[in-house]
DNA sequence: ATGAAGATATTGTATGACAATCTATGACAA
DNA sequence: TTGTCATAGATTGTCATACAATATCTTCAT
């Protein structure tokens, strides 16, 4: 039998759409051999599997406590938003020094439409999947590979299952005008200007989260 | 027989100081048998060890072809300095922020006279432990535990590894007075002065480390 | 030298095993 | 009732062995 997908990938694939579609629950532990009977593969692949994800910061991986969907604490958020800062605004400013590339221009252009369509029509399903895209395009833009490994492991997946009820309806119409602009700076070529509204929008989403309840967050192991 | 470090810690040290100490070569393969031989454990462990691995960037893990130590291309290495510049420049103005605490001045005290000592006594085989320490201060210094993280990612030995031969007395010395700055400035508590210093410095190291002639790096996979 | 065919090496994954460690349960004492 | 302890059961960490799929090397004919 020869898939070309690896049964790691497939393991790993199976982890992350769950958590999107919110099949696994942040803190839910992962019994090794529940995962094995439920995907008919053996504890080996599942090991590796879950070494990759820890390593993703999806999950957590504790010695003889095995894995568990990582959930994070107030500190960890405002820590994962302190370097998206400098990071994503890189990704800004290297996206606008690639934007008169006519392949880039045409993908800005798709991502500028797809923005104000999902303005007239604000939608809490469709947002994540949205600002995901926005983001990854940007750094996509910007051809540094690093950057995009990077930038993916700090745009958690989990943030979005831990924090899915608490966010709120003028919060993504904000994010959206943001989104906006930040393309228009962009297409302008204007990297310094990118790179500054991208960061406000990052310290803006910052805000916004970390005005949740603590009862969303984890607590520090003391 | 209960040691308080797992296997696959065993392991991933085991390859991460063999590295530093030249036992392992940029490019070189690891076969699993032959880990497993010398090492005296059994594939699975070895398996997760190179995922891990795989994940900080140390070795390439491709499918059906297994783990080799990671040989950097000239694009690779570009990209990882232009992202470490940003994430540098951040620890060291964390590092000034947090530079009035007691305990933190001492650490800072403390590395200034070994800059001062090497300084007095340049050496090609002190400078890239040294190098190690000093960045690794700041961004903990910094306090934020994503930001070591990614950069103990970026910081990697395999550049030492790769480059080690190629690298002159007045790169060193180039260095050891940008480390007396950037120390002054954070003891300061000047963070803007701090990380303009640390970006600076960071792409110096850069420019020097792409003046390396193309045999030293990897050629990309067509 | 080149390319095809076969031989060998290596990886990917499965099964089954067992000791070490963690966790839940229920008894017992305060 | 609440806290603590022992114990049984669940789970992880690692081993050994096996074998098909894939990659790499060798050999031989052209």
């Amino acid at each position: 039998m020869s898939s070309n997908i690896s049964t790691v990938e497939r393991i790993t694939h199976d982890i992350r759409s769950g958590i999107e579609e919110g099949r696994y629950s942040s803190g839910q532990r992962l019994v090794e051999n529940d995962l094995s009977k439920s995907l008919s593969v053996s504890r080996g692949p599942i090991r590796e599997a879950m070494r990759l994800l820890a390593a993703e910061g999806i999950v957590n991986f504790e010695r003889n406590r095995g894995a568990a969907i990582r959930k994070l604490t107030r500190r960890e958020v405002a820590d994962i938003y302190q370097v998206r800062v400098v990071n994503e605004g890189l990704a800004a400013r290297l996206a606008a020094e690639n934007a008169s590339i006519p392949n880039n221009r045409r993908q800005l252009d798709r991502m500028y439409k797809e923005v104000l369509s999902l303005s007239e029509d604000l939608d809490y399903q469709r947002h994540p999947k949205h600002n995901q895209r926005f983001h990854r395009l940007l750094v996509e833009l910007g051809a540094n590979e690093e950057l995009v490994d990077l930038i993916s492991r700090l745009q958690l997946p989990i943030l979005y299952l831990q924090f899915r009820s608490a966010v709120d309806l003028a919060a993504i119409k904000n994010s959206l005008s943001h989104h906006q602009k930040i393309i228009t700076a962009i297409m302008d070529g204007d990297a310094t200007r990118a790179e500054k509204l991208m960061r406000r929008h990052v310290i803006d989403a910052q805000d916004a989260i970390l005005g949740i309840p603590d009862s969303f967050f984890g607590v520090s192991p003391d």
